[in-house]
Formats: structure tokens, sequence, C-alpha cells
DNA sequence: CTCTTGTGCAACCACAGAGTTGCATATACT
DNA sequence: AGTATATGCAACTCTGTGGTTGCACAAGAG
């Protein structure tokens, strides 16, 4: 029996940034559709500045790319990291309750 | 089409309590077996009391139960929650991927 | 009974980060 | 040209929290 799958840095930063509020309002927001930081902080109760510190950390993670659009930077969402990230959760879950899943079996075998 | 599926706080409060790495080092511990504050003290480059603190925040979203032995507090990792999780984030996650398709789809069709 | 070990609680420290204001710069629009 | 809007960078505040020490108490182990 393994010892499990263990997660790496990129799980912690991942779920990191998905650790904040304000972060997952802009992230839905993109939901809707690609958005330059201003147009965001027009609809969010947050300064343009902060939004664009919590694009950046959300780009460093990979879950939002740039495109460039005029004098302006547009955001959009890509759902490839978080999907990947998820599936090594649920595996890692999963690893767990197997585990236990064989306690509760040894101890019912006594 | 739907806007999606969307977060709750429990997504943020897993996610919060997943991005700690001295967390991780105490899932990954529990998952070699069921393990009691102390004795997590004495394989971790940490006090006993900050491991407490950690299991508290790990308990609050479900993804550790305690164990009474004796006069000691076992913890036991649970993963049906993080499994749980996992789904969603990974359901959003294709969401997004599904829009982005849509784009790509819409813009060579042009 | 005594000693040891496991827990719980509280106060305190230090750093990370979420948010702000302010300014400088660049690029559209009229 | 001149104005307005989008972005970038820097400094500052302030709360949250990871970590510590210290003490008090309970309950096995001898």
């Amino acid at each position: 029996m393994s010892t499990g799958p263990s997660p790496d840095g990129t799980v912690v930063a991942m779920c990191s940034a998905l650790a904040d509020e304000t972060r997952w309002s802009i992230l839905t927001a993109l939901g809707q559709g690609d958005a330059s930081a201003s147009a965001l902080a027009r609809s969010l109760p947050v300064t343009r500045q902060a939004i664009a510190k919590h694009l950046a950390v959300l780009q460093e993670v990979g879950l939002v790319e740039t495109v460039q659009v005029g004098r302006e930077v547009r955001y959009r969402v890509i759902g490839t990291e978080l999907s990947a990230v998820a599936r090594r959760l649920d595996a890692i879950g999963t690893e767990w309750d197997r585990r236990l899943a064989a306690i509760k079996h040894i101890a019912e075998s006594i």
C-alpha cells in the first residue's frame, strides 16, 4: 500500500489563492466574461489597485490569463489548472477514506 | 446557459484550511495513521500548541475528527469533505473551460 | 501516593497580506 | 492639442493568524 498522494507547492499556492472571498468575487465576475481591472473595480466594492493585486496572484497560479485589447488589459478565467488541482484533492480525499474503510473493516473482523 | 456553479463559504473555508504547509504536514502525517497532538508535535518542527490550533481549524472544516483513547485525543483524517469540495472545484474549472471553448469557437467562425 | 505525560487556556510576538491613498505615465477619444 | 481614462508602482495602515512561552489541571504509569 502506498503512502498516498502528497501535495506539492502548487496545491498550497492554488488553495491560498482560492482562500479569499474577494478573489472569488473577481473569478465569478470574470466567469460572466473577460474584463479589465478597472471594469472589475466598478462592479466590486474594492479599489482598482486591490483588484490588480488579486489578479496578479490569480495569474501566478494560472487561474487567469491576460489579453491586451487596445490600451486596456483584459483578464480571462482559465479552468484547466483549477480542475487539475481539484482532481488531485479528490484523489487525496478518496485515499483517506479508503484507509478509514480498511480500519473499520479490521475493527469489525474482531 | 447558466452562470455556472458559485462557491459558498464552505469552499473558501476549506481552501483556507488547505492553504498552509504545516497543516498539510499534519494531514499527511495523519494519513499514516491516527495520532494525538503531542505525538504529532514529536515528529514535526512546531509546538504542540501550534499543532492543536491547526487541528482545530482542520476539524472545523471537517477534514479531521477526534477519537478519545484513554486520556489522549487521537485525530483521524476524513476524506469525504475534501472530495466533495474537490468535485465542486472541478465542476467550476470545467465550466470555465467550456465558456472559453465557446468563445474560441465563435472567434473561429468569423 | 508520586511522577510523568497529555490537554487546555491565555497572553504575547511577528510577519503576511488585504486594502488604501497618492503619484506618474501612457494611450485613446474629441 | 487637450482631456479623460487605463495602467503601474510605491508607501502606508491594520487586521488576521501562525507560532511561541508559561501555567494550570487531569489522568495514566510506577
